[in-house]
DNA sequence: CCTCAGAGTAGAACGTGTTCTACACAGATG
DNA sequence: CATCTGTGTAGAACACGTTCTACTCTGAGG
């Protein structure tokens, strides 16, 4: 096994696919990883041009597509990234919150925010996570563990019961659908939240006043 | 003003759509519909292809784009006329269950089985429905006001307050998640029942045991 | 009846995701 | 050292959504 493993829950589920090929496939990967964020997060999702993503990260076309299917798994990719990366700076934070409840809403409204200051990039990634078909269900599926394992440990339930894990989904399916809305501009900043945090007190607790 | 009006709240949302143009233009836009939702019965999203529907519906592309802006206008207008179908036939049958929540169950329950009838098809709309992007927003918002009409109905509530309204749409992104993880086969038809039947019990009552 | 604008048609053309072909190179194996 | 396999490269080729062009038809207004 490898020498300090990077720890925690959440990055824990993620062993399935970094860790392997050379060092030098490694950099590939991440190279293409970034390039694509940074289309993504320039012009939205059609800005990902699979040219434009290899030129960037400076590889041949047929290249890319030995590392990435389809222009859906390597969108997903990114966001699956993307989660690590706030799942794990989550770990080293303080979440704040007298309740479980407050505190999963933190944690929610916090990547809420953050996604919602890169529009464009939440935009490609969140469309492409949607529009996924079945061949991209795994790294779907390890998108929806990430979020899942989220918000678990924001609410401090180290083991899940199934029930737990059922409503985390639909609290990730709730979420999923509002940045959908928010990114085609159905729904405004203050509606997602507003919704964010009804729906999280229904699911949670069956009640929203106190 | 036309003589007999289809009637009804729910057929009642969609005055923008249907009722403009001559009728050989309404007549082209149903052909083009059918010749749609065909095609998408038979392979999904990936069979409707431009050039096959306007060949099916016996229009030239150029008419086909004149009608629909794009390939997912015209797949969520082809969503939007199933849920007015399904609306319309809600409406000449009664609804069984004691309680409000029960109804609204019964009308999820018997909408998502007709939708697993066809996989193919469901596949087509609900990943087009979901990866819509702005241009296509109010022919989404329509689909949304169908299902929040429609659950209404089912609950007896003629005139929802705001709060219901957001509830509704909760239940429509729970119900929208549920049929995509479903469509990419990350869920099973039994796992989408007890999602659904657990998320509304929560969502309207705080409670699912009874 | 004439005409003329708008709607429809056939088909070419273009852009981008995806696949394929031919070749180069690196590193393991004999 | 020779070779062989797997990975990468450059770029052509292909498929399908979308746009454009040139022509025809229809039907409303004179």
């Amino acid at each position: 096994m490898p020498p300090q493993a990077t720890s925690n829950s959440a990055s824990m589920a993620t062993t399935s696919n970094e860790e392997v090929g050379s060092a030098a496939q490694r950099e590939r990967r991440k190279r293409i990883i970034d390039a694509t964020l940074a289309l993504a997060a320039k012009g939205g999702y059609d800005a990902v041009q699979m040219r434009s993503v290899a030129d960037k990260a400076d590889v041949a076309l047929g290249t890319l597509y030995r590392y990435f299917p389809s222009k859906l798994h390597l969108l997903v990719a990114g966001l699956s990234r993307e989660f690590q990366r706030a799942s794990e700076k989550l770990d080293r934070t303080k979440i704040p919150g007298e309740t479980a409840t407050d505190r999963l809403l933190f944690v929610l409204g916090r990547n809420t925010r953050m996604m919602q200051r890169d529009p464009h990039l939440t935009e490609a990634m969140v469309r492409a996570f949607m529009f996924a078909d079945t061949t991209a269900a795994a790294e779907v599926e390890q998108v929806g563990k990430l979020m899942e394992s989220m918000f678990a440990r924001a609410m401090g339930k180290d083991e899940p019961t199934e029930r737990d894990s059922v409503i985390f989904h639909m609290i990730a399916d709730v979420w999923m659908a509002n940045l959908v809305a928010w990114v085609t501009r159905r729904a405004s900043a203050t509606d997602v939240q507003h919704r964010l945090e009804l729906s999280v007190r229904l699911l949670l607790e069956g009640r929203d006043e106190d």
